[in-house]
DNA sequence: GCCAACGTTGGC
DNA sequence: GCCAACGTTGGC
């Protein structure tokens, strides 16, 4: 199983969006750049992925599973896009901020360090469960 | 609101 | 194929 983690600004579509629509889940549309989309393509059903909201709140707010693996993106008639469908799984309960990932020389080498703007990112498995524990979250 | 980092575009 | 110009993202 492998580990990931979407960014989105909650202001364009939040965790509690996420929520609203339960099982049946929704695409992660919208994303238009290549490394975002390979990592879409090499996902597969049941992988797991961290919600981080962007800017306002700079957190990973929750826990998301991978439930359809990489399709045409329906926002766009470009064949180049696809996107997979994910659904909330469960919220943290104590949300880990960018700030404490930061402050942890541990995750020093996480993409959401390294590489901010990038949308959707690689977690390695040790920075998983890591990032569980301080959220509070038992997998 | 600013600015650094990065990706994309287009002229040559 | 290179590179300058431009647009976007996201942290501060």
């Amino acid at each position: 199983m492998a580990y990931w983690l979407f960014k989105s600004e909650p202001s364009t579509w939040s965790w509690d969006d996420q929520v609203a629509k339960g099982d049946t889940g929704e695409e992660w549309d919208g994303v238009r750049n290549y490394q975002a989309r390979n990592h879409m393509r090499e996902m597969k059903t049941g992988d797991r992925g961290f919600f981080y909201h962007s800017q306002k709140d700079k957190q990973i707010v929750g826990v998301v599973e991978v439930i359809a693996e990489a399709h045409p993106d329906s926002t766009t008639d470009d064949a180049r896009w696809e996107c997979v469908d994910i659904k909330a799984v469960a919220p943290f309960p104590k949300p880990v901020s960018l700030a404490d990932i930061k402050s942890d020389e541990r995750l020093a080498d996480m993409v959401l360090v390294n590489n901010t703007r990038l949308s959707v990112q690689a977690v390695r498995e040790s920075e998983w469960k890591l990032i569980c524990k301080l959220g509070g979250y038992r997998d």
